[in-house]
DNA sequence: GTTGACCTTCTCGTTACGTAAACCTTTATT
DNA sequence: AATAAAGGTTTACGTAACGAGAAGGTCAAC
């Protein structure tokens, strides 16, 4: 089956303009141009637009979708698998959203007092929310931006205790991993120990660990040049290392 | 409480540069600014920020939300009520989306096949429903556009008959509303038939009728620029006379 | 053979802020 | 008391992901 831009653009329920784009920025090609200059789609076509809507809906940049998609070792198995497990939560966030907005209603009728931290609780969720779905960038933040910290940890019902040991957690990574990279091998003892700890951060961040998303996440280091910037900042080729040294560490 | 822009800030999790913002377009003014220029909010505010959230957790544009408010007959709770609606039925669709996600595994694995147009069945539902949450653009462009008003029919399994109906009854209501205008009086009999039919006509493109959401598109007449330009274009003050009609009609 | 629906490229506009510069004020620490 | 750090101000330019048009070529049908 062949499409034109407008036949593909309404099978999908975007604008031709949206397909011109997107084949102006490389993230979805035609198959192939015909004599008179029409941009022809194919199958492949319509299953990696697919592919993108699912990224889309999870308001994963285009820049970010590209990296992704056009990475070799990119698994569409496990990104569904990813998916799922978003859209698993965002369905949470969206009840406690209604929750606050029946409390509201209740509140406003006087049936019951609400707190101002209270009025924004379900609001601060999805925004955490939506920073992890746009692979990492909280966890990015984290490292890098004292006042979301705080307000995070605030907000996450930390003790003190708890979040020193995250914080600590945190640099020890970004001081090992050097030291990791010179030895060149991201199955070596330091670059597994690296990983390891970068899992136990990773429980402090994420209300529930798996391999599938430790390795999302990986592959997010590579993929969001925000994300890498400050990986390799650390270290030259932190970001890519500190994702194989990953991947093998969830393959154990 | 008094709170500094970074306080509120921290507490509602959005920018200050945000609330600058919305100080510029005049949709949150601090309670007052003190000695040294510092903008310095209350706890009106704070309940108003809170409700800004709400309209865009539904992705309404910033300068709906400001006609919206700053209508004085804006009603909090009549709002909040619809919030919740539309929360609810987002959920629904998130359902759906999980359910095509997990199918799409499911096809990848070879377990069962899906038609092109399921692959995005998900997403086109999700369309219509963020038009509904832009408070009436699908509306709009069902008037307006045979395309968009084609491809919707098709999915959502109207008989043609049914179809007939629908746009017979649209075209009915743009007939009438002229008429209706020049009776002066929103509670005459040919505004309230415009407003009855208009019911009607809103129960082929919405799951449920409610007074509440018929009132709540009333608003939106009103405060988006683009239907307020489609219904006064059809008569000058189209959109505020229509708006009228329904109100009363809604409190028989 | 012309009308209308579709296609093309090009360019400019939009929304809701992010980010940086240049500077003033308040608070904390030496 | 001096100074550094944290937080406030305005101004101004940048950005993402298209939408909306202009100006023109192509194709099916009557």
């Amino acid at each position: 089956m062949e499409y034109t831009i407008s036949k593909l653009a309404k099978l999908a329920n975007v604008s031709a303009r949206t397909l011109r784009y997107y084949d102006e920025i490389n993230l979805l090609k035609p198959a192939r141009i015909n004599s008179s200059g029409y941009r022809i789609y194919g199958q492949k076509e319509v299953d990696r637009l697919q592919q993108i809507m699912f990224f889309r809906e999870l308001d994963v940049e285009l820049d970010t979708i590209i990296s992704i998609m056009n990475n070799p070792e990119f698994d569409k198995t496990r990104s569904l698998q990813n998916h799922l497990n978003q859209l698993i939560q965002k369905r949470s966030l969206l009840e406690k959203l209604i929750e606050t907005v029946e409390k509201t209603i209740a509140s406003d009728k006087g049936e019951l007092k609400m707190s101002n931290e209270q009025k924004f609780e379900a609001f601060k969720d999805n925004l955490i929310q939506e920073n992890e779905n746009k692979y990492g960038e909280e966890v990015r933040e984290k490292y890098g931006d004292k006042t979301v910290e705080e307000s995070n940890k605030k907000f996450k019902n930390m003790s003190q205790q708890q979040y020193n040991t995250m914080v600590k957690l945190g640099e020890d990574i970004l001081a090992l991993l050097p030291k990791a990279v010179e030895t060149g091998d991201p199955a070596s003892a330091l670059a597994q120990e690296v990983a390891s700890k970068h899992k136990e951060w990773l429980t402090f961040t994420w209300p529930s660990y798996s391999k599938e998303a430790h390795r999302g996440l990986a592959d997010m280091y590579v993929a969001d040049k925000r994300f890498k910037a400050f990986y390799d900042k650390a270290t030259e080729g932190g970001a890519e290392f500190l994702r194989e040294a990953i991947i093998i560490f969830t393959n154990k």
